[in-house]
DNA sequence: CTTCACCCCAGTTCATTACA
DNA sequence: TGTAATGAACTGGGGTGAAG
């Protein structure tokens, strides 16, 4: 949860306007502390920043905006617009969600499945939506590719619109500068970015500046962001083995450039032994413990 | 067609009070 | 001491309608 402090500095809005809105149009209605404090929840701020484009970028009135935020939300709340779920354990009813948003995705529906991962949203929050529902999509969507259940275009398609889902979230939390900067990227014929963008995500949401360029990316020209940037750790996430010949060749030269430069290797690429020179670099707790390992690494540098 | 007064909308400022 | 809440008031832009 957020104070209407920090809202203010991640959506680059005044608090004024924020009550405004508020007070005005009832754009958003945050939880309250007992003091009365308003206190902020991802979707509230999900929701200002969708006004805040509306009236900006499409040159909508905010009174319409918050109009049309509202008939959005009376229409998925709407009896019928979802599957009512029957009275069932959490992680059942996580594998159901789970199961309509792919079903959706692997059918195209990208409108319902947009509407659904909402759901989700309000229901679950971020966390449970993250781990419970939308990483088994991803692992889903790339088991039925390898195994020739589902198209290219649509392990595609998945990917792309859950990805998306993610990334929005990478503007809502705040960034700590005392922390170190982080790059995060697959190399130029490196596609696989799922683990990459989870891990990417926890870093930022554990206050990280993360500069995200995600799947193949070129390694040319990363070295003069590393070092105009003052990136102190890079992670790298592969899963074909043939690649890493190029990341050595990339940690090699970007160490000698900067020494103090951190790296993490992700990703199957990695697995086994004798895969890379770096082998002390390579991350291999599994996605679980990640957020530990962020927390630890994290408990190190400050 | 132009001007002017009026109104509405949206953002901002200010004063006051209370909380962290 | 800084931050946040509330409410009133101010400001500027834009729309509208009457009068000339």
């Amino acid at each position: 949860m957020y104070s209407i402090k920090q809202v203010s500095t991640m959506l680059d809005m005044p608090t004024v306007t924020i009550r405004a809105w508020e007070n005005r149009y009832g754009a958003v209605n945050p939880l309250r502390t007992e003091s009365g404090y308003r206190m902020y929840c991802p979707e509230d701020i999900e929701d200002l920043r969708w006004l805040k484009e509306q009236v900006e970028q499409k040159g909508i009135s905010i009174s319409q905006a918050a109009r049309l935020l509202k008939a959005d939300k009376a229409a998925q709340s709407k009896a019928g617009s979802f599957p009512v779920l029957a009275p069932m354990g959490a992680d059942e009813a996580f594998d159901q969600l789970s199961g309509q948003i792919y079903e959706a995705l692997f059918e195209f529906q990208g409108e319902r499945a947009n509407k659904l991962i909402d759901y989700g949203f309000s229901i679950y929050g971020y966390d449970a939506m993250f781990y419970k529902i939308l990483v088994p999509v991803l692992v889903r969507a790339g088991d039925a590719w390898q195994h020739g259940q589902a198209s290219v275009a649509q392990e595609h398609f998945i990917t792309e619109l859950v990805s998306r889902r993610f990334l929005q979230f990478f503007h809502l939390f705040p960034i700590h500068s005392y922390l170190p900067k982080a790059l995060s990227f697959c190399p130029d014929g490196e596609y696989h970015q799922v683990g990459l963008m989870l891990f990417s995500l926890l870093l930022r949401r554990s206050g990280l500046d993360v500069f995200y360029l995600g799947p193949n990316t070129p390694l040319d020209g990363l070295l003069h962001i590393i070092g105009a940037h003052r990136i102190g750790i890079v992670c790298i996430s592969i899963t074909d083995p043939d690649f890493v010949p190029k990341v050595d060749e990339f940690i090699r030269l970007t160490s000698s450039h900067y020494p103090s430069v951190r790296f993490l290797l992700g990703g199957p690429g990695f697995e086994g032994e004798n895969t890379t020179a770096y082998p002390n670099s390579v991350l291999s707790e599994p996605p679980e413990k990640w957020q530990e390992w962020i927390n630890r690494f994290i408990g190190r540098v400050v």
